[in-house]
RNA sequence: GCGGGCGUCGCCAAGUGGUUAAGGCAGCGGCUUGUGGCGCCGCUAUUCGGGGGUUCGAAUCCCCUCGCUCGCCCCA
């Protein structure tokens, strides 16, 4: 293949997707609107440093995964690998935690250089959440919900809500020694991916698939037991929250978020039907990532979500299809005047709200009615050098039994509308 | 970065060493020069992702390479 392709994991999402991508992207603008929930649009690139320092030096995603750089002016750029750490730069650059606390929404394309496969792209979309400034464990039940409502009401079966809490920073740090403690007496015992990640991110270890490690594991200090009683007691809150809710989880001990700016609560949001990437949506609690950037001291909330995944559940699933553009009516002309006249025509008909295509093919009229019932339109409007000398068009319905009409060319559009409104036949 | 599967027309797809590479869908043209949907007829791959090699002869065998895909890792 000599012509040239998109990159790796660079995917073009066609007209016959576009549709549905659409559909999800308003009704999540519409669930934010509900939630006073406010846009923010940051770069997609940003310094290095900014997502070294956010998400963590020794994570893959800024060890191995990120598209860098180096610009015309020798600076390190890297094109964002998530969200979060631009949203919280932008809120500290602007000052707006000054302004109180700030209920924020983004969405765009993120970028990590990792080998494709189903549910993964190197360029994919996310949509995501960050409430900043609030430190209540209504704030996480709150940030749930607002992602449990919007899959519910687009339809996506089959979730399940995972939930943890890795307590707070301290409790973390605390608890990330005795492990690492723990790990390094019983090196001997454990796999070679394990042993690595024992200085990369040794809590990953808990969620190792390697039997034997497991079972070793059996006898590691667990999180829960390092969690001071504040820690515990904000968990319960959030479980409590949840539950009035009426939002089921599961508590999975085991979930671990790879950023490093985690604590408390963490979540995810899974499918079985997604193949190996089963997270929709993940998130958590990031208390420490506001004042790390340089910010004032600031507890927040926030989420991502997955729109690939979550559009690939969608169309997975038994639901009528979200129409393409289809258009309304389908300009047919003919005849030096008739074509004249066609464009005006159309212009008007879409200024009233149409939506109109016009055949500009100078094709045989035949072919243009072929056309016009291939395009889906309900009706066609005929112009010829006749018509356009008369002011008037000939309205046609493709679909129904309404009979063919000849009318004024200023009547069209109110006609048309009119029709589409009222009963098909 | 590491494993498995695959790569024949825009899409689906037959063909596994021997003259001109089936077929279906879509597309285009015609039957039908002011009226579509059905039907019928015709056209659309000197070429089998690319490059080498074996052979009298390859889409079919070998090597390399590129790409796609699924999984590992990790994550949305």
């Amino acid at each position: 293949m000599s012509s040239l392709q998109s990159l790796r994991g660079m995917v073009d999402l066609l007209p016959e997707v576009t549709g549905l991508w659409q559909h999800v992207e308003a009704t999540a603008r519409e669930h934010f609107r509900r939630a006073a929930v406010a846009e923010i649009r940051t770069p997609l690139l940003e310094v290095t440093e900014l997502f070294a320092r956010g998400i963590g030096e020794a994570t893959d995603v800024v060890g191995k995964e990120m598209y860098t750089f180096l610009d015309r002016g020798e600076r390190s750029c890297t094109l964002r690998p998530e969200g979060t750490a631009s949203v919280v730069r932008a809120v500290i650059q602007h000052g707006l935690l000054s302004q109180g606390p700030q209920r924020l929404w983004y969405g765009g394309p993120m970028f990590r250089y990792e080998r494709p496969q189903a549910g993964r792209q190197r360029q994919f979309h996310q949509i995501g959440l960050e409430l900043l400034g609030f430190a209540d464990a209504r704030s996480d039940v709150e940030a749930i919900a607002i992602a449990w409502d919007l899959l519910a009401d687009l339809g996506v079966g089959g979730l399940a809500l995972e939930l943890n809490t890795l307590g707070s920073p301290d409790d973390r740090v605390r608890y990330r020694s005795e492990l690492v403690a723990w790990l390094e007496a019983h090196r001997e015992q454990l796999d070679p991916d394990s042993l690595a990640r024992i200085a990369t991110n040794p809590l990953r270890v808990l969620d190792s698939k390697v039997p034997e490690t497991q079972t070793l594991l059996a006898g590691a200090p667990t999180l829960a037991d390092a969690l001071s009683g504040e820690s515990h007691e904000r968990f319960a809150a959030v479980r409590l929250g949840l539950e009035a809710l009426g939002i089921p989880f599961q508590l999975n001990p085991r979930l671990v978020r790879g950023l490093d700016y985690y604590s408390h609560t963490a979540f995810e949001i899974t499918s079985s039907q997604l193949g190996a990437q089963a997270t929709v949506c993940g998130g958590g609690r990031y208390d420490g990532l506001v004042q790390q950037l340089g910010g004032p001291d600031t507890p927040a909330i926030g989420w991502a979500l997955g729109m690939e995944r979550l559009v690939l559940l969608l169309s997975q699933a038994d639901r009528p299809s979200v129409a393409a553009a289809t258009p309304d009516l389908y300009v047919v002309s003919r005849g030096e005047a008739g074509e004249a006249a066609a464009l005006p025509l159309a212009r008007q008909c879409r200024a009233a709200g149409l939506a109109v295509e016009l055949d500009a093919s100078g094709a045989a009229f035949g072919k243009q009615f072929k056309r016009a019932d291939r395009s889906g339109a309900r009706f066609a409007a005929v112009i010829g050098d006749a018509e356009a000398g008369e002011g008037v068009v000939v309205l046609k319905d493709l679909r129904g039994e309404r009979p063919e009409q000849r009318l004024a060319c200023a009547e069209l559009a109110a006609t048309v509308l009119q029709a589409l409104v009222g009963p098909l036949s």
